[in-house]
DNA sequence: AAAATATGTCAACATGGCTGACATAAATTT
DNA sequence: AAATTTATGTCAGCCATGTTGACATATTTT
């Protein structure tokens, strides 16, 4: 008498609510310092992923933000006005413009990113050897089917530019 | 020379990005229903956890919710006036409004909760054994110390609530 | 030369956070 | 019984960040 029906009648609720929760406190330390620095989580995100991928289309970022480029407008504006982010124009394609984050901009990047590393790393520590990985395979799958190979692409892609600095 | 230096220097850049990612996707199906119906995010929140927690206090919910009053009453005089929620006194204290989902109510809070069941369903379909308890386990850990308790106790409270009206 | 593309900008609007002030009813304390 | 505290609701306005639609400019492609 455990299931309540054949095909999974009851809904994942653990799961469900778990995700809800941990996305909340994922996000809020990166909030902290964001808000002592009048900026929220949309500019977050575009530095974030100007960091990862230096040189990075405007077009593009757009595409993995999935917002208007009016909304992307605001907030880059702010980020290139206080030496976040620079723009260089496209080398082949002059009408381009290029995104680079500024020594200072990688500096708010990484501090960010440290704060989420650590994070995960507590929450790793406590957990099984392969939890990582395992972690890695649910979030994947997680993702839209016709999205997720393009996901994993860019996290590998920007991996390989990355080291490339070292 | 795979690791950069000790005590985990480079960023869990897959971990991060894939948070991103997934709870991007993970909230896009109930987003496209609440649309047609004139109703966000934060509709669907409270929605949640009525239905989870049937009778819960307006003050529990803040709790949960993390918003201010003004901002619940908004959305929750919606759901209210629309039928989805209903207000009962409170038996022993008068003052609390109980809150409840009516039958339409919980029909579209169990729609909503298909959706992402599905979706879980099939992430976890692709992958091993036990990944269910492995996503738990990961989530949970990522959750504040000082609050991993509590949401662990309302999640397992609410099942048994539920289970209770069989 | 014309058309398409990459980007930026102006204006207006919607959602859902927020603060502050104030109101009411009921419970609790003195 | 009176005073205080608590649970909840409400009004008004502000802010961040999403949206649509229209239009401008520079550059590339046809």
């Amino acid at each position: 008498m455990a299931k309540t029906a054949p095909s999974e009648a009851e809904p994942t609720w653990d799961l469900i609510e778990l995700l809800f929760f941990a996305y909340r406190d994922f996000v809020s330390d990166p909030d902290h310092v964001l808000e002592a620095l009048q900026f929220g989580r949309a500019h977050h995100r575009v530095l974030h992923f100007v960091n990862r991928n230096p040189g990075i289309k405007v077009a593009d970022l757009l595409d993995i933000l999935r917002i208007t480029k009016q909304s992307l407008g605001r907030v880059l504006k702010q980020l290139l006005d206080q030496g976040y982010i620079t723009q260089r124009e496209g080398p082949r394609d002059r009408r381009q413009r290029l995104l680079y984050v500024t020594p200072k901009g990688q500096a708010l990047a990484m501090r960010l990113a440290r704060l989420q590393t650590d994070r995960i790393g507590r929450a790793l520590a406590d957990l099984e050897p392969g939890a990582h990985e395992a972690a890695h395979r649910f979030l994947a799958a997680l993702i839209d089917p016709e999205a997720r190979a393009g996901v994993l692409k860019l996290i590998a892609q920007a991996d390989r530019a990355s080291r490339a600095d070292d």
